[in-house]
DNA sequence: GTCTATAAACAGATAGAC
DNA sequence: GTCTATCTGTTTATAGAC
């Protein structure tokens, strides 16, 4: 993971803007021109900072990855030993994805504009996922089995553990269709911390099969 | 549900066409000239079938939900009345699910075209939402009953309902970075089935959890 | 570094011939 | 119903003043 610093001035505001605007509408939606007055500059400006719109789009992606980076390595921070601080992270990584991710205003044009990018399959995907998504689930799949026995690359692990983060990410891929079958005006911090709640039982339903075997 | 019947002619290739690259590259960055010359046509016969590009969109989520109520009224198609008859139809459902949305290259248009609305939450999605994903979701919330002897519509049963079909989405909407992680060059038929087995067997670790209390 | 003005390409919609 | 040609507006990129 390449420490890149965070950018500032106009440079900063302009990866602010494109964030929000790419989230929302799309890429191809999203004009130039609205980007500059988002962050009350001129057209020009885009291609001195970044070279172009697509320029943009890959800045925004850096600056995606570091503030999730930052997010899941306070909630997992030292490899732990013992069967039940391992079940006790996963349970802490869950709880931060879904505050983060689904509900939490704060980080919504970040999410809308990975989830869009992801769907898309580009090269703003291709960085995040060597710096971000394989070592995050190579370190969850580890405490997967720390906490059963398993083993931890396994093909079962590895599935499995994209089938607990998928439950979580689902809440925010499908938040439109949530909030209207639960009758939820947003996914607020009351509300992310319920679906939290039923996310880890699930953790630990799976949890008490899986350690049989 | 009103029983749309299925287009003919130029304007289904048009939707055709529409479903295929809407999805792949997005509504706002397809021209409508690529479009038609993608269904053998003239720019100006999309104005003529559907009033305008807009129109061509609306036409295309009527399919999709036309072509996904066909595959799930297969997977589910009379309310059973025992214990067992409800979890082999829950089974049954996350089975088709993972088949048709997570593998299955023939469908990869229609998934690929509806999660990219799913994400804008336009009127395309309000369609959709009041003719499948509302009925089709209080249907699985009523199988989840009939399992566990919980309440269909209580707020548990509807967030557990979706965290089972999040599972499930999540493979299609990650399909990039599940792949890649699993070293997988695509999801067909066998891989959906190993998919399948772990997300099943998560459902029956959960409803042995559920069934206690 | 910031900005205005402009260029060259492309968008969706439509008029009108067939 | 199908197609070509065209209209009108908007796009990104860039040249050049400050």
């Amino acid at each position: 993971m390449p420490d890149t610093p965070p950018l500032e001035g106009t440079a900063a505001q302009l990866v602010a803007a494109g964030l929000k605007l790419f989230g929302r509408k799309g890429f191809a939606a999203t004009s130039t021109r609205e980007i500059a007055a988002e962050a009350g500059t001129n057209v020009a400006s885009i291609a001195y900072h970044f070279g172009g719109k697509d320029g943009l789009r890959r800045a925004c992606g850096a600056e995606v990855a570091r503030q999730i980076g930052r997010v899941l390595g306070d909630a997992a921070p030292t490899p732990p030993q013992s069967t039940d601080a391992a079940i006790r992270q996963m349970e802490a990584i869950l709880r931060a994805m879904t505050a983060f991710v689904a509900g939490s205003r704060a980080s919504d044009d970040l999410t809308a504009f990975m989830l869009r990018e992801a769907g898309e399959g580009g090269p703003v995907l291709d960085a995040v996922y060597g710096t971000l998504i394989d070592p995050m689930h190579r370190r969850f799949c580890a405490l997967w089995a720390t906490a059963t026995g398993q083993e931890a690359e396994s093909e079962a692990t590895r599935l499995i553990v994209f089938s607990l983060i998928g439950q979580v990410l689902y809440f925010r891929v499908g938040r439109p269709i949530v909030t209207r079958r639960m009758g939820w005006d947003a996914i607020d911090a009351a509300e992310a911390g319920r679906i939290a709640d039923i996310l880890v039982a699930n953790l630990h339903s799976i949890l008490a099969r899986e350690r049989l075997s």
